[in-house]
DNA sequence: GACGTGATTGTA
DNA sequence: ACAATCACGTCC
């Protein structure tokens, strides 16, 4: 469905059934590597190959919008069946995606927070304008605005919705690695974070922010041009 | 390194 | 009702 023309789709695979996700979130994270997220949102497809991924778990997790306080009306959907869609939106500005796993009235899901863009690069590129290709999703927020992502896609389910996950086509074997959960300020010590060990597309390496390099050598040499007030 | 931005949540 | 928090991104 919705084939794209000019999009190389080789790599894409059948759909992973969501029975693939009536597992831990320990094993269902790194077990998504080289899978393949695509969105159908506002009528574009787009999508890519996910490249980092963190679990998370249920009260036990401190880390976890499931942690101790129990079920609120946000949180709900984390206790819903396996392959359910969670998007919530934080700092006033951000779209978050994941997939619910294990089984229905246990919590527990999967954070993707990196893609390696592969479908539909104008429409991913229109969304996060001005960005070079390995920024157009290198990270949780970067990556639902990329894709169209908002609440609206909140509780839907893969494959009957606007997101699904395909399997590779190509056997991909990527070497993953681990690190703490990022941006958390309980439980961040817990290694839960997955990623593509040699991919450059991911939010950041085991330690420290994005090696772009580009921060780095913002020298001010430029200060005439003063702007506008800000 | 510092802010914006607004929903969610626990607390008063 | 209120204030703290926040699974982040951007620009300085």
């Amino acid at each position: 469905m919705g084939e794209v023309p000019g999009v190389a789709k080789a790599h894409v695979g059948g759909q992973l059934p969501l029975s693939f996700f009536d597992r831990d979130p320990r094993e269902v994270a790194p077990d998504l590597l080289g899978a393949i997220l695509v969105s159908t949102a506002g009528g574009a497809v787009a999508g890519g190959i996910i490249v980092e991924t963190e679990a998370y778990l249920g009260a036990h997790d401190p880390g976890s919008h499931a942690a101790t306080h129990g079920m609120t009306p946000r949180n709900a959907v984390m206790y819903g069946p396996p392959g359910t869609v969670y998007v919530y939106f934080t700092y006033g500005n951000h779209y978050m995606l994941n997939l619910i796993c294990g089984p229905e009235g246990e919590a527990g899901g999967v954070l993707i927070r990196a893609l390696e863009p592969t479908i539909g690069l104008d429409t991913l590129r229109s969304r996060r304008a001005g960005r070079p290709d390995r920024e157009l999703a290198n990270g949780p927020g970067k990556l639902a605005a990329a894709l169209g992502i908002d609440l609206t896609h909140n509780r839907t389910t893969l494959g009957e919705g606007d997101l699904v996950v395909y399997d590779s086509a190509v056997p991909s074997d990527p070497v993953v690695e681990t690190s703490g959960r990022v941006g958390l300020s309980a439980g961040h010590e817990l290694e839960l974070r997955y990623f593509v060990a040699d991919s450059s597309h991911v939010s950041r390496g085991r330690t420290g922010p994005p090696r772009t390099g580009r921060a780095r050598r913002a020298t001010h040499a430029r200060e005439g041009a003063h702007d506008e007030t800000r």
